[in-house]
DNA sequence: CGTTAATCGAGACGGTACGTCAGGTCTTCAC
DNA sequence: GTGAAGACCTGACGTACCGTCTCGATTAACG
């Protein structure tokens, strides 16, 4: 989404605000019936009752579309607080698989990473979108962590912010790749050998 | 890629065996210089020098055609015997995420992932071509390990199979998602940190 | 060509009117460089400038618009005021004769023809383009005979509107099949033996 | 069809014969059944049982086959002598409108004389097996009517060839035309009228 | 309170690729 | 050498979406 030049524009008539929404719930709908490669923008645009001229207008393409539709599915996530970090990690695990399990955000998440690998514009959003917004997760769970003292506190802020990063990239990652790679499902079991393992790594492990 | 029934072969001109590898080089060529959504299966068979129909006569689509592309890619992967568990890891992560940073690999790869969520057969070939076929390399590290004393034997099967699991997909998942979702490079260090943590894991986790 | 329904009209950009020129216009010129069956509509199409999409928006295939490029050409064919209805038929017939040598006219026409006679709708088109329109000619012809006092003027109407198909079908069949079928010329002796023998039987014969 | 340098070879395995007769034949079938435009040569083949390298081996392509397959049909034709050149001309007028009528007739004739039309070998085939010799009907029943005394002999042998191509044209030509141009049917009435209006021309026009 | 200018819907436009089909040729093995 | 089988290359098919464009018809804020 762009905001046409902050300081915006006053004359000529105003960009219909419900058509927003229309279009991204469209869009979320439309991945549930097709998948991203049979999603078309024009039926998009019918779905949303629009017309394609106005969906151009907003989005460069299909890929800007998508990311934006996947994004918001990520904002639900939340930390649960359940009084240890073993069960914290447990808990954002099963949320974060039971958001990939739903059709809209398998089937977008991946086709935009993918043609994020050839677009550095589409990339840099992504990152935006969707990876930096939810590190709010790791950092958070290591806050509390050290409040309750499961963790010792970093003092070296480049190698805590890199450390946020390896988590992320291992808690996400592990998630995405079992449930879309290796095409198996997030048990409760699997969560908690995950958590486990992960937390030895945290715990045991001299900030190098 | 198909044999057509083992034993069947009885009349008519065979298949150019040639045809097949020339496919498969071009069509890794085309996700270098194209990408995934710009590969088209006319520009793969002109550039094999085939005509398309004998393309579709051997493959069913584009997502057929890129798993068997990219997965002879990942065959070059091998366990390097480096001494030790910790260095065994760090290395096999390093090479892993050399093949994924060709374009030909992280182009095609994801985007292949992304259509087998709405694909069954495609997921199977997804998991028989590119998943079970590198988890050599698990089962190849543990139990060098093992015999070098680093790790422990377990007992049962069933446990022990489903750890194999895990560590394929904490591995492979989290190299994945920091090439190709954050975007951010695989460095030396970065390896060495996660091959620490994982060790943690590996060494300190009784099995549940 | 099809005119939506007179007076309808209401949104969206309208149809190019100057595109249904430069395809029929194009048509031709396939026609005469290719002939029927080496014509496609995608070479049609470039030659027009125009898309492929384009041209089947307006016409239901290769038939449909090869009947409308080829009736176009019979509209030139004008009744000469010879003074005697001798003159007038042989001047006709070389008229016709010199536009179905035209390459344009003669590979289209029979082609269109054969593939009429297993499409009722492509029959109608057929007849309603160029049949029925041209034997305005023999109407004409006969009124002014008429006038001339070289024909007397028959009373059924039935009848004479039988007279009128006789006629039509044998002067433009002898034509067709002397240039197309025996593919031999039609030469002024040709036309003046063949204008003689049909007067003769216009004159002499008594409306059964 | 073509028969190999006359005194022909002999070694290796001869052309079988039955061959020729089932693809003329399947030829024929595939005509009724799907039209000219609509038929294919590896159908033809699958019909008559036989490969798609065996017919090509005989016929260079769709429109020599079609030729012969087609001619043969008006071989069917005969002079019916029935004691009055009108009454003869009426029942060979007949005869052919039935033929014409069969689809295997109608969709064939035409697309191939449209083909000829380009076609200067193919044009000749035509003739050679369709036109010139079903010529034989107006010889004949010019022998007859002169025989009768209906009509005079003529003594000028070029004029008398082209009086027999100007009727062949005339009587085909009417009939075709009303047949597949105008697509109307020949009824008796029309031939009885058709045959009255030529015999007048034939009978009262002085030999130019 | 009437301009004014960007919005909206609709749908035609020039393109590109699709997946299929037929035409003819070539290669294999059996006769 | 003929024959059936079927793979091969070529090229056209008719369709689907793309992203752009041209319409006439709404809107608001501005003047």
């Amino acid at each position: 989404m762009q905001s046409r030049s902050s300081a915006a524009r006053a004359t000529g008539r105003p960009r219909s605000a419900a058509a927003d929404a229309a279009i991204l719930e469209a869009t979320r709908a439309a991945l549930v019936e097709l998948g991203w490669s049979r999603l078309t923008l024009g039926d998009v645009a019918m779905r949303a009752g629009v017309a394609k001229t106005t969906l151009y207008r907003r989005w460069a393409g299909k890929n800007e579309l998508v990311v934006d539709a996947v994004a918001e599915l990520f904002d639900e996530l939340e930390l649960p607080d359940s009084g240890s970090l073993a069960a914290d990690i447990e808990g954002v695990v099963l949320q974060f698989a039971a958001i990939l399990d739903r059709p809209e955000a398998k089937s977008g998440l991946m086709a935009v990473v993918a043609e994020a690998t050839r677009d550095e514009a589409l990339r840099e959003r992504v990152r935006a979108s969707i990876v930096d917004r939810q590190k709010r997760l790791v950092l958070e769970g290591r806050a509390r962590a050290q409040a309750r003292g499961e963790l010792p506190v970093e003092d070296d802020p480049a190698a805590a912010a890199a450390t946020v990063d390896l988590i992320f990239d291992m808690v996400a990652g592990a998630v995405v790749h079992r449930t879309l790679v290796s095409a198996e499902p997030v048990t409760e079991d699997w969560a908690r050998r995950f958590a486990q393992m992960l937390l030895q790594g945290l715990t045991n492990t001299s900030p190098a």
